[in-house]
RNA sequence: GCCGGGGUGGCGAAAUGGUAGACGCAACGGACUUAAAAUCCGUUGGGGGGCAACCCUCGUGCGGGUUCGAGUCCCGCCCUCGGCACCA
C-alpha cells in the first residue's frame, strides 16, 4: 500500500498519548477557566464488539472535545460502560460464564476498540456500573428516594423525615385511605408503626406496590412499560408479557410529571424529542366529575378533557378491572358482566390491536345520575376503558367522541349533540369547536368558555373540579434478575421494610453458581428471582436479635444510567457519590454542554435520569435542575444488504457489481458450493448487523485504510444527525485526501519537509482564513462533513504548490488535527514542535482576509426596491450602474427616467438610488 | 388516525431568500507505465447553439402563492422515514 505509513503513525502516538496521559482531565483544573462537559451516551459491553456504525457519535464527541482543547478550555470527555442489566446477562448464560467475567472480557474488548480509533477520553476515568465502587452510590441514591417525598404544594423533593415532623406536630391527619389530609381524619400520634409505615408508603418516592405489572415469564421478569412494544412483547427478546399484578418495587415519577413536563423548556433539545417525552409524560387539563349512582351510596368518579360536554354524557364505561363492578352489577347482569370480564382479561395485547377498534361490552344493570342533567343513564363496562389512566371509567359523550360514538352505535345508545357541528358534517362524532347546545347555562358558547363555566360550575355545586392528568405512570423497579444493582433494603419478619443504612453499604452481589433466571411458559407462574437462591449467610442479617431477609430482587437496567454522568465528574470518591466543588465546576451553566447519543433513548434513559436528577436537584446533592444542557441525536449508519434468488442473506463482501447491478459473487472454494455466482441479487438497505451479514468492523477498517481516515469518512458520509449509509468503496475519497495532505508536506521518496519559511502570498493568506473562518463556523455546528468539505477544497488549492508556506502549513494542519488526530501530530512533530498539538491554540481567522468578493446592491427606483443586484466587490461604478441597466425590473420601471450615480454603502449592501 | 423529520445529478451530499449541484464516489477521456496498480490533468444535471472564448434554455416530489429574486418562506397535495396510538 503506497502512500503515508498511517500504521506506525497512528500506533506511535496511540502509544504516546497512553503513556503521557495526554487527555487526561487532572483532578483539580483551575475552576477559574471555562469548562466544556462533553458525554457519550455509554454502551453496553455486547460481545460481539463495535461495528462502524457504533463510533459514529464517539468520533463527534472526540472531535468537538479535541477542538474545544485546541480553544483553552477545561474538557471533560469521558467513558464507561452500562454493564449490567439483561444483555450482558444473557450472554453470561449462553456461554455458560459468570457475567462479571464476560463483562470484563467484553469491556476491555470494546477499549481495545475505543483505543484504536484514537479517541481522547480520559482513560482513568472509565467506570462500570458493575463496579461495586460505582452501584455503592446507585444504592445510596436509591436510599434517598426510599427517604424522600414530593411536596404536592411546591412540586419538590424533600425529606421525608420533614413530613413525618410536621405529622408529629398535629399539622396533618390521616385519612381512612392512609392519604394525608388537612383535617377531619385521624391523629399522626394514634397511629401504630405499622399504620404510620403504611402512610408514609403513599408519599416515598421509592415505595412496594401492589400492582398490574407487565410480567414476561420466558424472560422470567417484569418490565418497565417502556419496555414494552405496542405488540405486547419484550423489547429484548420479543418475547409475551402479560398484565399480571404483583408486588414490586416503585418510583414515584409520577410526582414529578409536571416539572419533567415543564423543564424540557429549559434545555437545548431537538425538539422531537421534547416533544416525545412531553406525549410521554401526556399532560392534559380537565376535571374530575362525580356521578351519584342510582340507588347506592358509592360514587363514580371520572376524568374528562371535556367537561363542557357532560350534558351529552349518555351513559359510563367502566374498565373491566374497576374495583365498583362488583357492587354496582345487578343480579341479572351478573352472568354477562363475569363473562365480558373474563374474555376482556384473558385478551392479549395482540388480540386487541389485531380486532381494530371494533368495541365490545357489557350492561352492569346499573345507572349513574348525570348531575347536569339530573337523568339515569346507564354505566357499561368495555376494554376500551383503561383501568391504567384517568379513575378507570368515563362519562361517555358519543356525540363529541369518535370512541365513545362507535360504542353507543354498536349498542344503540343514545347520542344528544352539544357542540354544534358545522352544516353538512355527517353522521359521526364532531370533536371541533362550535357552540353549545342542548347544554342548559352554556348554550352559545365555544368550547374554552364551555369548559371554563362547567368547571365552575362542577365546583361550585360540588360536582367535581378542575384538574391536570398525565399519561405517565410510576416506574416499576423490580427485576428477578441476578445481574443487577442489589436493593439496599431488608424485609422484617412482620413484613416491615428495613432500609440499610449508608455506613452498611455496599450490600455487595452475592456470588453465585447459578444465576439464571428462572424461565416458564406459564403466564401465572410465581417470580422466582435467582437471588432467592443465594446462600443464606447473604440473605438473613440478623439486626439485635431480629432475623431479617434482604430483598432478592434486583434494580433494572436503567438505574445505572441514570447517574453515571455525575460519577465521571469524581469517578474515585469514597465520601461521595460526588464532591459537591467539582459538580458545580463542571454541572455549571446548564449541566452537560453536549450530550450525543441515539434517539432510541428518548423517554427511556432520558426521562429516568432527568427524574433522578430532579430529586438530587431538591435534596441539594446537584446544582442544576436539568443534567443535560444540550442534547444532539447522532443518526444511524445504514447498510445495503443483499439476498440471493432463495431469499438468503449474501455477505456485503461477496457482492459484486455486474453492469451496473448487484451480483452475488461466491468463492469457488472446495468446501464450498458457488450455485449463485454472477446470480442477481435483492438489494435492501436498512441496520448493520449480523443477520444481514452486512456489518463492517471497524478493525478492519483500520487495518486497510487507517483510523484517520475511518474517523474522516463517517463524518464524512453526511450531517451528523442524518442517518445515511455506508459504502466501502467510498471510503478512497478521504484516504486520498490525507495521502495528498501528507505528500503536500513531506516529499515521498526522500522524506524531507516540504514545508519552507517564506512569506505566504495574499491569494495564498486569504484561501486560508476563508477555511479558518468556514471550518471554525462548522465545528460550533458540528457540520463535520461540511468542515471536511472546507479543507478538502484548500488542500486542492496547495498541492499545486512545490512548498507550502509554514504559516500556510501549520494553521491547515491544526484545523485537520482534531478530525485526524495522528496524522497531524506526526507532521506538527516533523513541522518542529517538541509538544503535542493537543493543547496548540486553534487559528482565528483574521478579518483583513474574509471581505467579501461579490457585493449586494439593492436598486431602488423612486423610493422603492426593484432588484438587488449580486456583483463583483471590486467593481466600478460604471460596471455597477451598466448592471444594474440589465436588470429587467429595473428597466421596466425606470420609463425612460435617467439614472442618478447616488451611491451609498451601509453595511454589506450597498443601495443604488434611481430615478 | 395524530405528531415530527425528509424528498436536490448515476450515488453520498453542499447551498444566512441572491450564480443550484461545493466536496467526495462512480463513470468517461488523457498523461505516466511493457502492462496493471498508484498518481496527475481534464470532462461529467437535461436539451439546444457556436470554429472558439462561450451563449441560450429547462431543471431541487406535484400544484398554487408571496418576492425584484424561492431548493429555502406561505397554502394545498403526493411519497417516504421515525415516534405515539381506544390516554376519555
Amino acid at each position: 500500500m503506497a502512500g503515508y505509513p498511517y500504521s506506525d503513525i497512528e500506533q506511535k502516538w496511540q502509544r504516546i498519548w497512553e503513556g503521557q496521559k495526554t487527555f487526561r482531565t487532572p483532578e483539580n483544573v483551575d475552576h477559574n477557566k471555562p469548562k466544556y462537559y462533553v458525554l457519550d451516551m455509554f454502551p453496553y459491553p455486547s460481545g460481539v464488539g463495535l461495528h462502524v456504525g457504533h463510533p459514529l457519535g464517539y468520533i463527534a464527541t472526540d472531535i468537538l472535545a479535541r477542538y474545544k482543547r485546541m480553544q483553552g478550555v477545561n474538557v471533560l470527555h469521558p467513558m464507561g460502560f452500562d454493564a449490567f442489566g439483561l444483555p450482558a446477562e444473557q450472554f453470561a448464560v449462553e456461554h455458560g460464564v459468570h457475567p462479571q467475567i464476560t463483562t470484563q472480557r467484553n469491556i476491555d474488548n470494546m477499549l481495545r476498540q475505543l483505543k484504536r480509533l484514537g479517541l481522547s477520553y480520559d482513560w482513568d476515568r472509565v467506570i462500570s456500573t458493575t463496579d461495586v465502587d460505582y452501584y455503592t452510590w446507585t444504592q445510596w441514591i436509591f436510599l434517598q428516594l426510599y427517604h424522600s417525598y414530593v411536596d404536592a404544594n411546591t412540586g419538590r423533593a424533600r425529606p421525608i423525615a420533614h413530613l413525618v415532623e410536621e405529622l408529629e406536630a398535629g399539622a396533618w391527619t390521616v385519612d381512612e385511605n392512609n392519604r394525608i389530609v388537612p383535617a377531619g381524619g385521624r391523629r399522626w400520634t394514634v397511629l401504630t408503626p405499622a399504620q404510620k409505615e403504611a402512610v408514609l408508603a403513599n408519599y416515598r418516592l421509592a415505595f412496594i406496590a401492589e400492582v398490574p405489572v407487565n410480567w414476561c415469564p420466558q424472560l422470567g421478569t417484569v418490565l418497565a412499560n417502556e419496555e414494552v412494544t405496542n405488540e405486547g412483547r419484550s423489547e429484548r427478546g420479543n418475547y409475551p408479557v402479560f398484565k399480571r399484578p404483583l408486588r414490586q418495587w416503585m418510583l414515584r415519577i409520577t410526582a414529578m410529571a409536571e416539572r419533567l413536563g415543564s423543564d424540557l423548556e429549559l434545555v437545548d433539545w431537538p425538539e422531537a424529542i421534547k416533544l416525545m417525552q412531553r406525549n410521554w409524560i401526556g399532560r392534559s387539563e380537565g376535571a374530575h366529575i362525580t356521578f351519584p349512582i342510582d340507588g347506592h351510596a358509592d360514587t363514580l368518579k371520572v376524568f374528562t378533557t371535556r367537561p363542557d360536554t357532560l350534558f351529552g354524557a349518555t351513559y359510563m364505561v367502566l374498565a373491566p378491572e374497576h374495583p365498583l363492578v362488583d357492587t354496582l352489577t345487578t343480579p341479572a347482569q351478573r352472568d354477562a358482566v363475569a363473562a365480558y370480564r373474563k374474555w376482556a382479561q384473558g385478551r392479549s395485547e395482540i388480540d386487541r390491536t389485531a380486532e381494530g377498534k371494533e368495541k365490545t361490552g357489557a350492561f352492569t344493570g346499573a345507572h349513574a345520575i348525570n348531575p347536569a342533567t339530573g337523568q339515569r343513564i346507564p354505566i357499561w363496562i368495555a376494554d376500551y376503558v383503561l383501568m391504567g389512566y384517568g379513575t378507570g371509567a368515563i362519562m361517555a359523550v358519543p356525540a363529541q367522541d369518535e370512541r365513545d360514538w362507535a360504542f353507543a352505535k354498536t349498542f344503540d345508545l343514545p347520542i344528544v349533540r352539544t357542540v354544534q357541528p358545522p352544516e353538512e358534517f355527517g353522521d359521526e362524532a364532531f370533536t371541533g369547536d362550535g357552540p353549545a347546545i342542548n347544554s342548559g347555562f352554556l348554550n352559545g358558547l365555544g368550547v374554552k368558555e364551555a369548559k371554563q363555566k362547567m368547571t365552575a360550575w362542577l365546583e361550585e355545586k360540588g360536582f367535581g373540579e378542575g384538574t391536570i392528568n398525565y399519561k405517565l405512570r410510576d416506574w416499576l423497579f423490580s427485576r428477578q434478575r441476578y445481574w443487577g444493582e442489589p436493593f439496599p433494603i431488608l424485609h422484617g419478619p412482620n413484613g416491615e421494610i428495613r432500609p440499610l443504612e449508608v455506613r452498611d453499604l455496599p450490600n455487595r452481589l452475592p456470588e453465585m453458581e447459578d444465576f439464571s433466571p428462572t424461565a416458564s411458559d406459564d403466564p401465572n407462574a410465581p417470580p422466582r428471582p435467582p437471588l432467592s437462591r443465594a446462600p443464606e449467610s447473604w440473605r438473613v442479617v440478623t439486626i439485635d436479635g431480629v432475623r431479617y431477609e434482604r430483598e432478592l430482587n434486583t434494580m433494572p437496567q436503567w438505574a445505572g444510567s441514570c447517574w453515571y454522568y455525575l460519577r465521571f465528574i469524581d469517578p474515585s470518591n469514597a465520601r461521595a457519590f460526588v464532591d459537591p466543588e467539582k459538580e458545580r465546576y463542571w454541572m455549571g451553566g446548564k449541566g452537560i454542554d453536549l450530550y450525543v447519543g441515539g434517539a432510541e433513548h428518548a423517554v427511556l434513559h432520558l426521562l429516568y435520569a432527568r427524574f433522578w436528577h430532579k430529586v438530587l436537584f431538591d435534596l441539594g446533592h446537584v446544582s442544576t435542575p436539568e443534567p443535560f444542557g444540550r442534547l444532539f441525536n447522532q443518526g444511524y449508519i445504514q447498510a445495503y444488504a443483499y439476498r440471493d434468488a432463495r431469499g438468503i442473506a449474501v455477505a456485503v463482501e461477496d457482492v459484486v457489481d455486474q453492469d451496473g447491478r448487484p451480483a452475488a459473487e461466491v468463492q469457488d472454494q472446495p468446501n464450498r458450493r458457488w450455485f449463485y455466482k454472477g446470480e442477481p441479487v435483492t438489494q435492501e438497505y436498512g441496520k448493520m448487523g449480523k443477520s444481514l451479514k452486512n456489518a463492517v468492523n471497524p478493525d478492519d477498517m483500520c487495518d486497510a485504510y487507517g483510523c484517520d481516515t475511518l474517523r474522516l469518512y463517517e463524518m464524512y458520509l453526511g450531517p451528523l444527525e442524518a442517518s445515511k449509509p455506508w459504502n466501502t468503496r467510498d471510503i478512497v475519497g478521504v484516504n486520498r485526501f490525507l495521502q495528498r495532505v501528507w505528500r503536500n508536506f513531506v516529499d515521498e521518496f526522500s522524506d524531507e519537509l516540504l514545508v519552507v519559511d517564506e512569506p505566504a502570498t495574499e491569494e495564498q493568506l486569504r484561501l486560508l482564513h476563508k477555511t479558518i473562518k468556514r471550518v471554525t463556523d462548522d465545528m460550533e455546528r458540528l457540520s463535520f462533513n461540511t468542515a471536511i468539505a472546507a479543507l478538502i477544497e484548500m488542500n486542492n488549492v496547495l498541492k499545486g504548490l512545490e512548498w507550502i508556506p509554514r504559516s500556510i502549513a501549520e494553521p491547515f494542519v491544526l484545523m485537520l488535527a482534531p478530525m485526524a488526530p495522528h496524522v497531524c501530530e506526526e507532521l506538527w512533530q516533523r513541522f518542529g514542535h517538541a509538544e503535542s498539538l493537543a493543547y496548540t491554540p486553534w487559528p482565528a481567522a483574521d478579518q483583513r482576509y474574509l471581505q467579501e468578493d461579490t457585493l449586494e446592491i439593492a436598486v431602488q427606483v423612486n423610493g422603492k426596491l426593484r432588484a438587488t443586484l449580486v456583483i463583483a466587490a471590486d467593481a466600478s461604478k460604471d460596471a455597477i450602474l451598466a448592471a444594474a441597466r440589465g436588470q429587467e425590473n429595473v428597466v421596466k420601471h425606470l420609463e425612460g427616467k435617467t439614472m442618478r450615480r447616488e451611491i451609498y454603502v451601509p453595511g454589506k449592501i450597498v443601495n443604488l438610488v434611481v430615478g
